[in-house]
DNA sequence: GTGGTCTAGACCACA
DNA sequence: GTGGTCTAGACCACT
């Protein structure tokens, strides 16, 4: 499914966190489709079963998942209306990481050509 | 300057260290310009001077200071030579936000349209 | 394991440092194996936590150790690929002393011995 | 002459203790040669004259300068009896070096390659 | 004045 | 248990 990396800075839980959201929006997973049970993912990952769950309760809270009680966890539907906060903080980030990219010299042209790939690549998939 | 979140989940000194980076890269701060003695921006920030060290350390780690000893910090000149991982690392981001604001509904054309304007500022900038 | 001198000029941290490159470098210390934990290596050589949690974000800065986050700090691999810039330094180094070594008098077969028993001594531990 | 680094970490004094030390065991300078007065050197290396100071009076406790009140400062004359402190230091940092050469993947044969051509060059400045 | 180091002690998040 | 952050305050070295 994906791998953990034990030595990055980052926490797991935000690693499992992060990459369901990057399946999820790349349509990887798609909508009720049933996630694997804290027990089983905590095998897969070879990770504390409470690192899953917490994992599991952000993606929850987050609205990328609902919980059926004895049943499991299962991928949300895409929002209905637009996440106004959400949109506005990426196209913030958007920005700095744009910012960046020029300073360290790359091109207009060669930004402009990723972000176009990218859209298509989304586009496609859904 | 700027202003620090206490609430943030994020930490002070990064808070501090990600400003000085959009400001070197929005081209705000220039070359060889000296930044406020670590015991100023404590005093600015209402921060630890530790804790303003610690930021200060980073950007020097990261080659967007240096130092002079007993006269201060000051912005270093913008890379010679392209740094890879840095530029991959900042694609990869890229990516991310393109898939979850297409996933949040933004259309192709109001992102390059962004990423476009966003672009041109940072020529006119320098 | 090492001794600390607080009467040395050098910083206790880069003195910590300085002893975890050495004990890496001559093979004493193997890729993965954990070191003390920050409280542990505090009690041990009797310094404050916060400055032995110095000398190990220095340690991981430099790529000798790696951190898994609530588990420790452990020694990382050997570099993959030739760090330059490290190399160049040590034989910049390695001129100076020999200078000052034969400005003291001793003689071309005295310092090449050493050297060819010291990286004999390197071969055979790995 | 040489040239000082504001922006290294090294002290600006020692920087300036080094390159004599360097000028001196390289035989560029010569016994009884006379060094720069402090003014002038400050005026040379652009650097306050109680940096220079500092710098004089350290390499004259190391015995690599003798100072004739109202003349100025001169080059000492080369050990007459091996300074048994320096050399183990030496060999001390000798060792480190090669060790980390060795860990950094350089070859036994490049190492004893550099330090006879040091070693040749030394003897022929003699 | 400047940055650099160190201590003591508190609190937090993660596994 | 682990590392990470932050504060308050002291002391040092360099310019």
């Amino acid at each position: 499914m994906f791998q953990i990396d034990l030595k990055s800075r980052k926490a797991i839980y935000e690693q499992i966190v992060d990459n369901f959201k990057r399946l999820i929006s790349t349509g990887v997973l798609k909508k009720d489709e049933k996630v694997p049970s804290i027990r089983e993912m905590a095998k897969i990952l070879a990770v504390n079963p409470n690192t899953i769950q917490k994992a599991y309760r952000e993606l929850e809270n987050q609205n990328y998942f609902y919980t059926i009680l004895g049943q499991g966890s299962f991928i949300s539907a895409p929002p209905e209306f637009t996440n106004v906060k959400e949109i506005r903080a990426n196209y913030g980030n958007l920005k700095t990481i744009i910012n960046e990219l020029m300073f360290f010299g790359e091109s207009e042209e060669d930004i402009l050509e990723f972000v176009r790939k990218e859209c298509a690549n989304s586009i496609k998939r859904n």
